[in-house]
DNA sequence: ACCTGAACACCGTTCAAGT
DNA sequence: ACCTGAACACCGTTCAAGT
């Protein structure tokens, strides 16, 4: 895609291309999601709105390209040592995705405006297979519970996002809980009983606690139903039966 | 909230703010999210743009309104039953919900586009919670259950619908994902070995059957960590520890 | 190749005015 | 209470034209 350009040699003018990018960064940062438009972007490169159209087919090539961009910083070397248990480099790599986007919170309405297919998606999609099958998985199970994982991820991110109103970056946790606490206090007992006997962990649904508390869950699940149990496992390393093949790590959840 | 407005005897001229939430449906069914706007309502009403200002205050008010419009839809007597399994239950609640909002694809980028704090939604939770309780787990797992399968339920309804980029009703799903299965064939293996290898798997992640098996693994987490073991009920039967209180149903998984 | 001016068909919201 | 005309400050995109 990124053929090398004859780069001009004249001092001014960067590629242009990432000055846009740079501009619709800076717009989803301070303005949200709704912030990223092709005449916002232009007037902050210093440029007809039209301009812009030179660089990008529409607003849609724009925005995709910026979700690659947030992606492409993914470190992912943080879960990337098959040395560690799987669990924990799963753990790694959802907290890392967190960290990442909710930097940028508006990017999470962007992601899914539209299918996420990128070059960049598409790595992380193959580092979580990866990683999968370093866990034991059989290749049936590895991708739909890489999707799973996703689809958590993902789903936690912009109901998080979803709960502030307004654009800028997201607040400090605490604060943020204790103001949540506080609205959930006035629900009705009356007709939400145990919502209202719940008010104050609903308070910290938004928390990373509650975001490692549903991966356990789900890890639990996926170690259930997809990994061999134990005495299977046990068994396997004398006859193997085609249905899982054991790698390296147990099974053991790392903070639970 | 509604009190009862005097109702005027004339005639035509209905409550004109059902009218409204009418009209915004029907874009958002035509068009999908972006297509519901005050000007496109005010339009189909047969009315000025800022007539709608005399019924909501703006056009996030509207956006709500009809959110909880469709939640009320959903029909809670398919999980009420306290007969049923609880994974049962809770798998009739995630296929009515998905359901009832794939029907209107739009929707879900309405959801997250704020909090989802009305009437209808808390009843919802309610309900969930109740089923929870229900199925023996312990008051400070049971919300944060429910908020996992409610984050579950949404990220998965909105990956769906962001993976078609033509507003309008879903596509069937059978030719869905024979066209999908299309494109990921196309998958560079030499950069995404896993990826290509699962093209056909991840064909199918915006399946029904996906979405199922991905919830069956979440119960199951749920069920591993939050309900006591099988041994551990036997006990509770005669000697209650105060951890949790079993009710009525075995923890067989339906349909795995 | 890169950019512009001008235009088209849209937005949400406000304000003063009318009944 | 309910609605309108007019206006303001925005959108995405296209087209013809300029360098």
């Amino acid at each position: 895609m990124a053929a090398t350009a004859p780069r001009r040699r004249g001092p001014r003018r960067a590629t242009t291309e990432g000055e846009i990018l740079d501009a619709a960064l800076a717009l989803l940062d301070q303005g949200g999601a709704t912030a990223v438009s092709v005449r916002g972007i232009a007037a902050r490169v210093g440029v007809a709105p039209n301009a812009v159209y030179t660089y990008f087919p529409d607003k849609a090539a724009v925005v995709k390209a910026l979700v690659e961009r947030l992606l492409s910083e993914v470190n992912h070397d943080v879960f990337a040592d098959r040395a560690q248990p799987w669990r924990l480099r799963v753990e790694a790599l959802a907290l890392e995705l967190r960290q990442r986007l909710t930097a940028h919170p508006g990017v999470v309405q962007l992601m899914i405006s539209g299918p996420v297919t990128g070059p960049q998606a598409l790595a992380l999609h193959e580092a979580l297979l990866e990683l999968l099958d370093d866990a034991g998985l059989n290749p049936a199970d590895a991708p739909r519970a890489s999707y799973l994982l996703f689809v958590y991820i993902v789903g936690s991110l912009a109901l998080v996002v979803a709960d502030v109103e307004e654009p800028g970056p997201l607040p400090p946790e605490a604060g943020w809980i204790a103001r949540r606490r506080q609205a959930l206090a006035k629900t009705p007992a009356d007709h939400y009983p145990r919502a209202a006997t719940a008010a104050a962990t609903r308070a910290a649904y938004i928390s990373t606690e509650q975001y490692l508390w549903g991966l356990h869950r789900l890890l639990d699940g996926i170690a259930t139903s997809a990994q061999p149990s134990i005495e299977q496992r046990a068994r396997d390393a004398i006859h193997q039966d085609g249905h899982s093949s054991p790698h390296n790590t147990p099974a053991t959840s790392p903070l639970h």
